[in-house]
Order: structure tokens, then C-alpha cells, then sequence
DNA sequence: AGCACGCCGACT
DNA sequence: GTCGGCGTGCTC
């Protein structure tokens, strides 16, 4: 082979770099480069990190002067087949750069620092510069670090050529690595050294005893040291004595290695439990990339059911990938997968170091982990041979990624799954209605676990009218039956918890009196309020009226803006319950990295009586003492100007009511509101999923919103806000020419919140079933919109937005 | 993204 | 005159 030429994706997140750029493979490394890896390039005058994705034989006819690698950081590709084509689809499928699509599949220590040092290199400067470098004549330079006049006058100094500015590239993987002990003799040989040696040589005589107790085992020094009390000296001399052998090898940060943990027997299956094991085990088996939608009530069994599938896979020679909502990857959870299949299991999820995720990354990719369960970003496990792709909590909205790119989880393991020839089961108590429609239609499979596990029945939930209750409350947030059911809790020595619904916070109007919401006229979706143009402002069309002073449905004056912190309700909750020790869990005290483990755990240990907290609480806790639960506002979550807030609502609502008394003994479930009669309250009140989806799929029709429709949204940004409307009517009007009859434009309107850091947004939806050729049309107006220079102006687009507000 | 090049106003 | 402000275009 002479030559050999590779195609470069470069670490330069732009709409102009989005594009593979050829290099020449140095001599050394020719056939031994391949797609995946990772390079150092130049780059202009830069140094950056880069993928390869495609290598080339032939010297490419190009007027371009084509520079060589300057590195190859990977004797291996880090990405494969897979990974490299799920890239180039998951940069199209979200608008994404190709770059970013390669980097979020990898764990973030593989990612690049950069560095930029300048070297003075000419004495003809003055005492006074002189001072600004080391003894190397080095120093750093970053116009973040430095101040702005030394910046300058070191960028004068390379501008004249007396210094030179270099650029350096790091790999930020480092493994670790630690030191072995071998016994290199047998029991005799130990035997025959002992003989040999002098009266006096305690410690030899010590260590040789040691390796003829080890045998063949192998063990790391530090080990060694700890169980004879010999130091490490000790084992050196043994070494060149020839008895032992020391080795460097890499080990992994295992952040679960302390908590031996005890390997459990699968449980006994009920019918349901069973039936749908069979179905998914078959898929497996014949290797089918069938999607499940997996249907089961809050203490169903869902667990159980994944578990079996898992060791099904295994069984079949295959792995496992296991998606759960970050907050709910709790080491109780993390614990229960481990106790099932012991040390095959790698976990990812956020709380870990960045050392540590790396090396669980390199657990899987060498298949010493065949078991991942792990948060949204585990979805790119680099599992080979995968036999089964399991998603939790599938109607969880944290699955979908905010940042660039914007990936869905479930789209990629759906995508992942057919590649693989496997199944995905999608589980949840109350999936979204994507899901579920689609089971419908027979485009999933729909699996049902409709009985609980125990056979006890599901909590006895109380609505409280909030409109009645609110003249006579003893506190603004809690109602005297709310009140009196804790206090009864409370003096059986059980526990209770207290959600607070705090999304939406702020932004829209109700009446305390007869709960009535003000509506967008024209898309049926609550007003937001704007105290800076003093009126309510409707985010999908843009309809706008003045803030009513009177309710317009019962003339009442206790129309005001709603919202409630949980800093406030804890006070109000102190006062009313002096005695009690009261948790508090919420964004401010779950900051800390493992706060949130640990006032759990706290709560857990019965260090509390109550714990108050927002929608963190209602997933995947699990106490035996907790035999009430209190949500001491459904309506906020209810309003937002959201189509998909009845829904929000009704999985919270679900989901929380399921905490109450999962032990032996029954719950109770409170839910204050001021909206009584919604249905999704009502329904979430019965616990009847079925009856919301057929109500909640009629008002998705009728507004022509998902899963009817689909939906894309474009926002722009800028500092000028005449430049970027205008931008977004230009792109409003190009649109019309494009789309069809079928499909509807909102907007363009400015975003609620328009002013943040001095840019303005302005967003426009499109809802449309069909249009083929809006991807294309979409992908052009990205590409021109950086072209177009007009700096300053930025464009981003979202397929299926979670929520346009 | 960065970096260079180039064109303008406002300083030693 | 030149310094440095920012707009424009390019990086294999």
C-alpha cells in the first residue's frame, strides 16, 4: 500500500465545517487506521481533535493541498459500524452538526482539551515583556485567563514574530492502572526457596509462605501488603528473585464496588407477567426488532418482567441495555439489576466522575459488562450484540436531550433495536400517548399487566376542592382535611409525603374562586402572563388581551397569578405541626451532588415524618411506612400553556398516587385542586388510563397536535429584534411555499421568556402529517442561515419538541 | 469555533 | 501615520 487518505469529521461545531475533510495518513500508520478513530489534525493554524469516518486508497483529485495527520490517538476504533452510521443519521434526523452527534455517543473524557501556549523566540524585547514568560520562555495563552493587556501585547509580540503561539491537543482518557502480584512457583519450588534461605530472612520467609497460600490466584499489591504486612520493598526483591511476577493493569472505577452485593433468585411470575415474558423471550430468540409497549399498573411487576428478559438475552448469548429516568436510577434500583446479574452489570448515569463513566464506557466496549442500565445517554452504550433494549418510564420527557443534539431516547433505541435485530419494550404505568396510539394501531405490540403484584388494591385517592376549601383552610396551602389525614398518619407512626407541582410557576392566571383559567381564544391553551407589556399573550399563535381584573366566568376578584414555593409550604407546615421533623426536597437542597440520595435515605431511615418536595418525589421512591400522600396543588402542571399539560398532569397525578402504602398496608392518596371536574383529575383520581386515552387522543384531534400531527419548531435568536422577526417571517413565508394544504403553521411568535442574556426569540411550529419535502427545505434553511452571514442571527430546529412554550 | 485578512475611525 | 475596532471568509 503507498498511500492511504482519510476522511476527517472536525471537532468545529458549525454549519460550515459540517462536512468530512481529507487527510493523508503519515507512512507509520498505513492499514492501521480505520473508521472511528480518533486523530489529532491541523486545522488551519490550528490543532483539533477529529474522527475519522471513511479511509481512502487513492489520492482523492483535488485542487485543495491536502495536509497529514498530525496523530492517532486510538489503536482501535472507538466507534464502530453502528455508532458511525447511527452518527450521520442522528445529525440529520435532529439538524444537528455531525460532530456533535459523534461526541455525545462517547463519554465526555474522550473528548479534547485544548491548550494554547506562546513561546517567546527573539531577544530583541524588552526587560519588561521578558517578564511575562517563565524561565522556558513559555507562557499561557487563553484571552479568558489572561488580562486584556498582557493578551494584547502578547499577540502583538507573535504578530511581529517574536513569539510563537502553539497549540496543543489533549486526550482527557486516562486509565487507571495498578499493580498485580503473581506467584511464579509452585508448592515445592516455595519449599525448596525456603531451604535456601538464611536463619535471619523473616520477611522473605513471610512472603514466600504468602505466595504458596495464593497459589495461581492473582492479586493487587495493595492487597498483598494489607493482608501480610509487608511492604512493598519485600515484594520487589521477590520479583527479581524470580519468585513472583508484577504487572501494570488497568483497573476500573467501580463506584458500586464497596456494597457487596448479595445475588437474589427471580421471582415467582404472575399470568400476565409470564405471558408477556413469552412474547418479548420469542422476539428475542427469533431475533425480531419488534417494539413493545409494555402497560402496567404502579406495582405490576414491570421490574420483574425486564429482569427475565434480560436473563433471557444472556441467556442467549447476547446483552442487554436498560434505559431508566435519571432520577429514578436510584442504588436501590442500581442494586436490584446488580443482585440479578452480579458483575456483568455497568451503570451510567450522571452522578458518576468523569473517570468513572469512562471506565465503565470501557467495561462494555471490552464486553466485561453485558448488562447496561444507565440514563438518557446510555442509549449509546457501545453493547455489542445486543439482544434486548429495555426504556422505562417511557412517556418520561427527560429521555429527550435540550442541548444540541437534540435526540429522543426512544427514537435512538427504537433505531438501535432494528439494527441489532432485536426487541425494545417500552414499559410505563401511563405511557404517552405516542406510544400508546401506536400499540394501537398494532405498530407496537401492546402487552398488559393489569393486576398488582400483592393483589392489593390501589390507594383510595380523595379530591379536595380547593375553591370550597380554601375560605376555611388553616393555611393557604393545605386544606383542613389534608391536614387532619396527616396528623392522623402522623400519630400511627407512619410517614407522609407532600408533592408540590411546581411547573409552571408563575406564568398564568386563575381564579381562586371558581378555578377558571384564561384560554387562548383560538388554540384552547392557556394565556401566559406578561407583566413587561402587561397583558396575557397566547405562546402558539400569538393572540393577545389585556390581564382581567374581574373573573370573566364568575365576576369574582380573586383572579391572580398562581404559583407557590415549597420553601413557603414548609414554613406554613412547621407552624401548623411544631413537632414535626419535615424534609425538604427541591431543587435548592438536591444541588449538591448525592444530596438527593441522601435525604432519602434519611427519610428512609425514619429521620422524618414528612417529606415535601417537588416532582422529584414521585418516581421510583419506594418506602413501607409511607401510607399518605398529599399533592397539595394538581392544577399548575394542568395549565401551562402546553397541549401536552392534561397529560403531564394525569402521569404525575398516576404516578404519585402509586407511592402511597405499596407494603401490606393500604394508602391514601390527597389531592388538593382547584379544577375538581378536569378530567385528567378525575381520571388519575380512578386510576383509568384507558378512559384519559380516549378523552386526551379526542382533544389531541380536534387541536390537530400529536400524536395526530407531527411537529417541528424553529426558533430564532438574536440581539436585534426587528432582525430576528424578520428573519422569521421570511422563514414563515418560504414555508408556505413548500408545505401543503395539510399542514398548519403557529406562528411566528416571540417567545414567553424573549429577552435572555439580550437575545430575542421568536419560534414558529409547524404541525403537518406529510410533507416529504420539508426535511430537505429545512436542512437548506440551516446551511443558508450561516452562509448568509448574518452573524449574530442564530437558527435551531427541533423535530417532535417536547413543548413549544 | 478561531483565526487572518481587510477596511475604517481615532489616537500616540 | 498606525493601532485596534469589527465584518467576512476559510479551514482538508
Amino acid at each position: 500500500m503507498s498511500e492511504q487518505f482519510a476522511e476527517v469529521i472536525v471537532d468545529v461545531p458549525s454549519m460550515q465545517t459540517n462536512q468530512p475533510y481529507t487527510y493523508a495518513i503519515p507512512t507509520e500508520w498505513i492499514g492501521q487506521v480505520f473508521p472511528g478513530m480518533r486523530v489529532i489534525v491541523p486545522f488551519g493554524k490550528r490543532k483539533i481533535l477529529g474522527f475519522t469516518t471513511k479511509i481512502l486508497s487513492k489520492r482523492p483529485g483535488v485542487s485543495f493541498k491536502i495536509k497529514e495527520i498530525e496523530e492517532v490517538l486510538d489503536l482501535t476504533p472507538v466507534l464502530n459500524t453502528e455508532m458511525l452510521e447511527m452518527a450521520s443519521w442522528l445529525a440529520k434526523w435532529t439538524f444537528s452538526f455531525k460532530i456533535s452527534c459523534l461526541q455525545v455517543m462517547l463519554p465526555a473524557a474522550m473528548r479534547a482539551s485544548y491548550n494554547k501556549t506562546i513561546k517567546l523566540t527573539s531577544t530583541d524585547v524588552s526587560e519588561e515583556v521578558k517578564q511575562l514568560f517563565d524561565e522556558q520562555n513559555e507562557v499561557k495563552f487563553d484571552s479568558k485567563e489572561l488580562s486584556a493587556d498582557v493578551f494584547k501585547k502578547l499577540s502583538k509580540l507573535s504578530r511581529e514574530k517574536k513569539a510563537e503561539v502553539i497549540y496543543q491537543v489533549h486526550d482527557r482518557a486516562r486509565t487507571k492502572k495498578v499493580t498485580v502480584i503473581k506467584s511464579l512457583l509452585n508448592t515445592q519450588e516455595v519449599q525448596k526457596q525456603k531451604e535456601l534461605l538464611r536463619v535471619n530472612a523473616d520477611k522473605l520467609r513471610l512472603l514466600l509462605d504468602f505466595l504458596g497460600k495464593i497459589g495461581s490466584q492473582i492479586l493487587t499489591q495493595k492487597d498483598a501488603i494489607k493482608k501480610t504486612g509487608l511492604s512493598a520493598a519485600v515484594f520487589t526483591q521477590g520479583e527479581k528473585k524470580g519468585w513472583l511476577k508484577k504487572e501494570k493493569v488497568e483497573k476500573y472505577r467501580d463506584p458500586y464496588r464497596d456494597a457487596e452485593i448479595k445475588r437474589t433468585k427471580p421471582k415467582q411470575l404472575k399470568a400476565a407477567q409470564q405471558k408477556a415474558v413469552e412474547r418479548i423471550d420469542h422476539s428475542i430468540v427469533q431475533q425480531q426488532d419488534k417494539v413493545f409497549l409494555l402497560q402496567g399498573v404502579t406495582g405490576s411487576g414491570k421490574t420483574e418482567v425486564y429482569l427475565y428478559t434480560i436473563a433471557c438475552a444472556l441467556k442467549n448469548k447476547q446483552t442487554a441495555l436498560m434505559l431508566v429516568p435519571e432520577i429514578s436510577l436510584t442504588p436501590q434500583m442500581v442494586r436490584r439489576v446488580k443482585s440479578r446479574f452480579g458483575s456483568n452489570v455497568a451503570v451510567l448515569h450522571s452522578g458518576l466522575s468523569e473517570g468513572e463513566k469512562y471506565d465503565e464506557w470501557r467495561r462494555i466496549e471490552r464486553n466485561d459488562a453485558t448488562v447496561v442500565v444507565g440514563a438518557r445517554s446510555a442509549v449509546f452504550a457501545p453493547l455489542e450484540n445486543i439482544g434486548i433494549i429495555i426504556m422505562d418510564e417511557e412517556h418520561e420527557t427527560s429521555y429527550k436531550q435540550e442541548d444540541m443534539p437534540e435526540y429522543n431516547a426512544r427514537d435512538v433505541a427504537i433505531k438501535r433495536g432494528s439494527w441489532h435485530h432485536c426487541p425494545v419494550v417500552l414499559g410505563s404505568a401511563t405511557p404517552s400517548l405516542e406510544s400508546r396510539a401506536r400499540a394501537q394501531k398494532g405498530v407496537y405490540e401492546w402487552l398488559r399487566l393489569d393486576e398488582r403484584i400483592n393483589g392489593q388494591p390501589l390507594p383510595e385517592v380523595q379530591l379536595i376542592d380547593m375553591r370550597q376549601e380554601l375560605k376555611r383552610a388553616p393555611a393557604v396551602d393545605i386544606s383542613t382535611p389534608l391536614l387532619d389525614a396527616i396528623k392522623q398518619r402522623l400519630e400511627q407512626k407512619e410517614q407522609v409525603v407532600l408533592m408540590l407541582n411546581r411547573r409552571g410557576y408563575s406564568s398564568f392566571i386563575m381564579c381562586r374562586e371558581c378555578g377558571f383559567v384564561l384560554k387562548c381564544p383560538n388554540c384552547d391553551i392557556s394565556l401566559t402572563l406578561h407583566m413587561d407589556s402587561h397583558s396575557m399573550k397566547c405562546h402558539y399563535c400569538g393572540h393577545e388581551e389585556p390581564i382581567p381584573r374581574t373573573c370573566p366566568s364568575c365576576q369574582s376578584k380573586k383572579i391572580r397569578y398562581y404559583g407557590t414555593g415549597t420553601e413557603k409550604v414548609e414554613q406554613e407546615l412547621q407552624q401548623l405541626l411544631p413537632e414535626t421533623k419535615i424534609l425538604r426536597m427541591d431543587v435548592d437542597t438536591t444541588r449538591r451532588k448525592g444530596a438527593h440520595a441522601k435525604l432519602l435515605r434519611q427519610f428512609g431511615n425514619k429521620e422524618a415524618d414528612i417529606l415535601l418536595g417537588t416532582q422529584m418525589i414521585a418516581k421510583g421512591l419506594d418506602f413501607p411506612d409511607v401510607t399518605l400522600v398529599g399533592v397539595l396543588n394538581a392544577d399548575t402542571s394542568l395549565s401551562l400553556p402546553n397541549f401536552r399539560s392534561a397529560e403531564r398532569t394525569f402521569q404525575l397525578l398516576t404516578q404519585v398516587s402509586g407511592r402511597a402504602g405499596r407494603a401490606d398496608k393500604l394508602g391514601q392518596v390527597v389531592i388538593q385542586t382547584f379544577n375538581p371536574k378536569h378530567y385528567a383529575i378525575q381520571l388519575a383520581k380512578k386510576q383509568n388510563y384507558e378512559k384519559f386515552f380516549g378523552i386526551e387522543m379526542n382533544m389531541r384531534h380536534r387541536g390537530g397536535y400529536p400524536p395526530y400531527f407531527f411537529t417541528t419548531q424553529i426558533v430564532t435568536s438574536g440581539p436585534n429584534e426587528a432582525d430576528v422577526a424578520k428573519k422569521m417571517f421570511e422563514i414563515d413565508g418560504q414555508l408556505k411555499q413548500v408545505l401543503s394544504s395539510q399542514a398548519v403553521i403557529l406562528g411566528p411568535t416571540p417567545k414567553p421568556i424573549m429577552r435572555i442574556n439580550n437575545q430575542f426569540y421568536y419560534q414558529l411550529v409547524i404541525k403537518y402529517k406529510k410533507e416529504p419535502e420539508l426535511d430537505a427545505f429545512l436542512e437548506d434553511l440551516l446551511l443558508n442561515s450561516q452562509k448568509e452571514a448574518r452573524q449574530k442571527l442564530k437558527l435551531k430546529i427541533d423535530r417532535d419538541p417536547i413543548d413549544f412554550i
